[in-house]
DNA sequence: GTTGCCATGTAAACTGTTACATGATTTC
DNA sequence: GAAATCATGTAACAGTTTACATGGCAAC
């Protein structure tokens, strides 16, 4: 159970939509909004080879019609087994603080993984540490925010605004859930 | 005029504040909720060592009272040009969307370092990229949701909820500006 | 006198950045 | 045939994480 870099497991989720080639992977992280990871390819490329000698990924040269070599990479039973293992893992209330790019990218790949009800549990387990954190750091405003200066006291304030942001993001995902309830219509 | 990583910024402007050692720098990061950064002691004294080498800080033994050995840690004239010219920077659209860190992390230090003129300022061009982007990333998810599994349609709403929110805080603090003026009052 | 905190540091491993290199193929 | 794009890669460097090491001092 060799873990990953964040990179490694955007890639490995990636890959279980469908087969792609580096090149592939690289126009997603340039092109879309969603996507904060560097389209690099010494990034990319180092990453899928280290994916692949730890076996969660195999790369096969595709002599796709006309175009020079492509390598495609898709998922092994291994790889499959991995990002599920990492999409499963509990939501800490330091993942809430520190990691919340990570959390994002495990919840965008959970419903197609797990299952919607993976990612209601998920979105609730969630919900629940922001709820418990946001006050925390509410009252930490009003304790020490007089000894701040006043940028500090607001740089802090739009800390809190987005995690209250997200509170009600998730909210509305879970309600979504609810309704919907078992239904995969897109 | 070398360039410094965000943890060496984070460290030039705290002790712009006031002279500290590591440890004390550790405790901020370790204990106050608005910064991220890694309390590590291989991350800051490394860091630490890098700036004195830049010849941005200055560090001494200080023999306080009983403890152990202190070594205190100071801007120097050099380190301040620096901090400032780092403050100075426009704020371009890839801060805002891939560094919205260090635009915190700049916005908090500008008032003390450059003044309140400066901190509004800077928050108009915050503001003003935001207001230019939010609507380029709410078209792309009327372009492409209908394409997008339902969870990562919801983990882009909560981006532009969160690009919302900043925005919204934004508008708060340049009103505070606005109303204060030029007072220094804390 | 042992546990725990104060305070500093180092070494190895890993990851990512930047910049370069290569060659094929399409477009003008 | 020149330029842009497709497609893959490497090498050098910088920064962080993790884990370890060290020693003084305080408390009990």
């Amino acid at each position: 159970m060799n873990t990953q870099s964040l990179l490694g497991y955007a890639l490995v989720g990636l890959l279980h939509q469908h087969p792609m080639s580096g090149y592939d992977l690289r126009k997603i992280f340039a092109s879309t909004p969603m996507m904060s990871f560097s389209d690099s390819p010494g990034a990319i490329y180092p990453a899928l080879h280290r994916l692949e000698t730890d076996g969660l990924v195999r790369g096969k040269v595709s002599a796709s019609a006309s175009l020079r070599q492509r390598r495609e990479f898709c998922l092994t039973a291994k790889g499959l087994a991995a990002l599920q293992a990492w999409l499963k893992k509990p939501v800490t209330r330091d993942d809430v603080i520190r990691r919340t790019a990570e959390l994002m990218l495990r919840f965008a790949f959970t419903e197609q993984t797990l299952g919607a009800a993976q990612a209601a549990r998920f979105m609730q387990e969630f919900a629940a540490e922001l709820a418990a954190y946001i006050p925390e750091i509410k009252q930490y405003l009003v304790s020490h925010g007089s000894a701040m200066p006043r940028s500090g006291r607001l740089a802090l304030e739009c800390g809190i605004q987005e995690y209250e942001a997200r509170l009600r993001w998730a909210r509305q995902a879970i309600a979504a859930y609810g309704r919907k309830g078992k239904e995969t219509k897109s």
